[in-house]
DNA sequence: TTAAAGTCAATAGA
DNA sequence: TCTATTGACTTTAA
């Protein structure tokens, strides 16, 4: 019902209202977390929302969610990482109060922001409660309170345990087990979180580079090789993947609001900027990940590396891209491990790898993983690591079409003001700024490269999908 | 079914 | 403590 034009100023009211008044449900908790924590898992996607926005009957936060404007993503989370530094509060608590989210969800929300028309509507929840939470006045106030509150509920605890030792572990839900009493042995042993070995990531990402998308097989065999499981392997793929999707979100966000000059970096320069610039190209960056439609999009190897590397950083990584960078021209190197993934050879090795990691290729991976490229690469190596190397080396033949660059391009769904109207108008101010997709400034030759990257990859992928033949019309 | 998106939650680091 | 990272799980689309 809210969806029609004519209750748009309503529901501006209202929702201005709602984002300033205080919040009740907040106020009376007295251990935020237990009302968080209860809150109904299953009413996720219904219009039920505990938060602060609970009270409110006008409107859900899906509603709001979905009259919301393109909101500048990079903006809000810039500035809520600010107002919270600036007012000591932590990810945790504003991630419980605010947001409904853990600490870890918020500290990748915050740091890696995916730009809205990548969003999907759930997505988009945070940042419309963001906003709201950036908009209302007293916002701070209210998380000191919680805070406050939160404290003396914990200290209360304490006390009591003291003297009533056990009772109040089990109903504190989640903060004390700081010493305490072993929780009792009748926990479902969990099972213990696999933590891969640097050399296992890197090995993955060896794979991974070579073909970002493998099939069962070659999981099957990767999880054999390093002695994983297979599941363990196909959840690495995905989490990779989409990682890298959005370090390169960020990165080209970035690189756009560096490159916008002179302004300086407030997000409301930013985003009038981008309003400007936006229409057809806004997103192009940022669409790096290829046709939507096709769900070989890819990510490239170049672009994996940078984020790889500079996501986790450390020593692997380090040596893992220098050893990239040996592809580049060459092949990387490096081994250790008695079963190892691809490749090869050994004198890069060292250098930067403290690890090393490695394997040879036993076996060529026959199949598919190694093979995969058979044209690109300049066999030069042969055998060990042509695939990879010819996905590397495919930076070069790209080149000449980085310059032609904007194919990627889509525009960016959302956005287009003008489609939106009025009521989008009236949201917008609602939500007290305007915003567009960031515009980027491809000027960045690293983000060239990695764009470049990325289109080899995904006119790689599609030329081997259609048997190469008829890649040739595809015109990007 | 597969992949992506979104999160959780354990845990590593500071 | 707090934040960052990351393997696993759940939900959603296609």
């Amino acid at each position: 019902a809210p969806e029609s034009p004519m209750s748009s100023s309503e529901s501006v009211k209202s929702l201005t209202e709602l984002v300033q008044q205080p919040c009740p449900a907040i106020e009376t908790s007295k251990d935020g977390k237990s009302q968080e924590s209860s809150e109904p898992p299953a009413s996720e996607s219904q219009s039920t929302t505990p938060l602060p926005l609970s009270g409110h009957s006008a409107l859900s936060i899906q509603e709001l969610v979905a009259m919301s404007p393109e909101l500048d993503t990079y903006g809000i989370t810039k500035r809520v990482k600010e107002v919270l530094t600036d007012n000591n509060l932590g990810q945790r608590l504003f991630g419980e109060t605010i947001l409904g989210l853990t600490q870890g969800s918020v500290s990748d929300l915050l740091a890696r922001p995916k730009p809205w028309h990548k969003l999907s509507l759930k997505g988009r929840e945070p940042f419309v409660r963001m906003q709201l939470w950036l908009n209302d006045p007293n916002n701070v106030e209210k998380l000191m309170d919680m805070k406050r509150m939160e404290k003396k509920a914990y200290m209360k605890r304490r006390h009591s345990s003291v003297s009533d030792s056990q009772s109040c572990e089990s109903s504190s839900a989640g903060i004390d087990y700081s010493q305490g009493a072993s929780p009792q042995p009748q926990h479902q042993l969990k099972k213990p979180r696999v933590v891969l070995a640097p050399e296992e990531k890197e090995a993955l990402k060896r794979a991974y580079q070579q073909k970002p998308y493998p099939s069962p097989k070659t999981i099957e065999e990767l999880a054999t090789q390093l002695n994983l499981k297979t599941s363990t392997v196909i959840n690495w793929f995905h989490n990779y993947r989409s990682r890298i999707r959005r370090e390169l979100f960020i990165e080209e966000i970035q690189a756009g609001s560096q490159s916008q000059a002179g302004s300086s970096d407030s997000p409301s320069a930013r985003s009038s900027r981008a309003a400007h610039s936006s229409e057809g190209d806004s997103c192009d960056g940022v669409d790096a990940e290829g046709p939507p439609e096709g769900k070989p999009s890819g990510p490239e190897a170049d672009e994996f590396s940078n984020a790889a590397a500079k996501s986790q950083g450390g020593p692997a990584e380090a040596a893992f891209e220098a050893g990239e960078e040996a592809l580049r021209g060459a092949r990387p190197s490096e081994r250790a491990e008695p079963e190892s993934l691809e490749d090869t050879d050994d004198e890069g090795r060292p250098r930067a790898a403290p690890r090393q990691s490695s394997p040879p290729a036993p076996q060529q991976r026959q199949g598919d993983a190694l093979e995969t490229l058979p044209n690109s690469a300049t066999e030069g190596d042969a055998s060990t690591s042509a695939a990879s190397t010819s996905v590397l080396t495919g930076e070069s033949s790209y080149k000449s079409k980085e310059s032609s660059e904007k194919i990627s391009s889509v525009p960016s769904t959302s956005s287009t003001p003008g489609a939106g109207s009025q009521k989008s108008n009236s949201l917008q101010s609602l939500f007290g700024f305007s915003e567009a997709a960031s515009s980027r400034n491809t000027r960045d030759s690293s983000l060239r490269k990695k764009k470049a990257a990325n289109l080899n990859n995904i006119i790689h992928r599609l030329e081997k999908a259609a048997s190469r033949e008829e890649a040739v019309e595809w015109e990007f």
